[in-house]
DNA sequence: AATTTTATTGAACAATATGTTCTATAATAA
DNA sequence: TTATTATAGAACATATTGTTCAATAAAATT
């Protein structure tokens, strides 16, 4: 990708990140994405069809790769802790939320929040479904399997929110130990 | 209310909800809702103040009504089964849902139900921590009281949510029980 | 280095949506 | 009957959207 457009690109999300943090979406406009990012009106349409599109990449960029690391192969994924671990993959999630990898936590304090934790819980959803053995024990049988990865999904998204909006005060580890209590 | 005032009012949610169900709330005209409602512009704009305002309303008076039966005296309200068991009222919402009262099934399915959803889960919460005693039983030491009425609450909201995507094959007592299960 | 290709700019544009204001008319209340 | 209040409907200014086009600047190709 020429340099160009990877630093519109960049421009744009930026932002776009930081009004979102300020505005919710309906309110926000093109000429104020613009302008903030400082490029032309054509421009962004030849990057974005619409502004909704914009959304739509951004959260797919950021999910992206927030969640790369736990999809399938760990090992180009390094880190001190241990990935391999049971549990690790979701202690592993609090931990990147921490370090507030690419601005994740506006958003998810935004007023358009409901819109990225709903994206954020949709990659749950394949991550809990690879990793059921950690779940399967306490599913009691009358439950169905559809139910049971929804409710893990969400109850790992609402720790996340409580977290949150509980200024993180707790550290990733008993936040974890909070959702494997809780599910 | 003047009459005339209950009509339009009641015109205006009635088309409102409707377009819901077939299109995103963002790309709903005042035009199209008029239209539909069949009354005036200056008259929409006599009742509500944005189309922003309008949606606040409907999901105002929507929950209203919903909970309007649990919060505080249950007499009131009269039904067959039992409203004064123990596990009763989440038993009694899942009924109104069945029901369908005042099509609130159309805005739990459509493109913005997440915002529904998040009116939900709120009145949830009081109800929660209402019948707080309901859960205390299962709740682990650890738990902070705060993470424990989100986790009840949201844990309900989903399995709702699990019902009406899976077309609500089950019956509202099956649903009860994996709530209770789940929790 | 010279040339070609590609991205960006900025302005102008039509199309659409918003929210306000006004007068005439019809329904309700006194 | 009279006074009050809600509605209709049209006209209006304003703002936003998404497109187009010619000029310019940056990057890739030869």
């Amino acid at each position: 990708m020429d340099r160009r457009q990877r630093k519109t690109r960049e421009a744009i999300f930026k932002a776009f990140t930081e009004l979102l943090s300020k505005k919710s979406f309906s309110k926000i406009t093109v000429a104020e994405i613009i302008e903030k990012a400082d490029v032309g009106r054509a421009t962004f349409y030849s990057h974005f069809e619409t502004k909704d599109f914009l959304l739509k990449e951004l959260c797919a960029e950021l999910f992206a790769h927030v969640f790369e690391a736990e999809q399938g192969n760990v090992n180009t994924h390094s880190h001190i802790f241990d990935c391999e671990a049971p549990d690790g993959v979701f202690l592993h999630l609090l931990q990147h939320l921490q370090k507030n990898d690419n601005n994740i936590l506006d958003l998810f304090s935004c007023e358009d929040s409901e819109l990225f934790f709903g994206y954020f819980k949709l990659n749950l959803h394949r991550l809990v479904s690879d990793h059921m053995s950690l779940f399967e024990a306490r599913r009691s049988p009358e439950l169905p399997l559809s139910f049971w990865i929804n409710h893990i999904a969400s109850t790992f998204t609402e720790t996340v929110r409580w977290w949150i909006d509980n200024k993180m005060k707790e550290s990733p580890e008993t936040v974890a130990k909070c959702f494997f209590l809780a599910v």
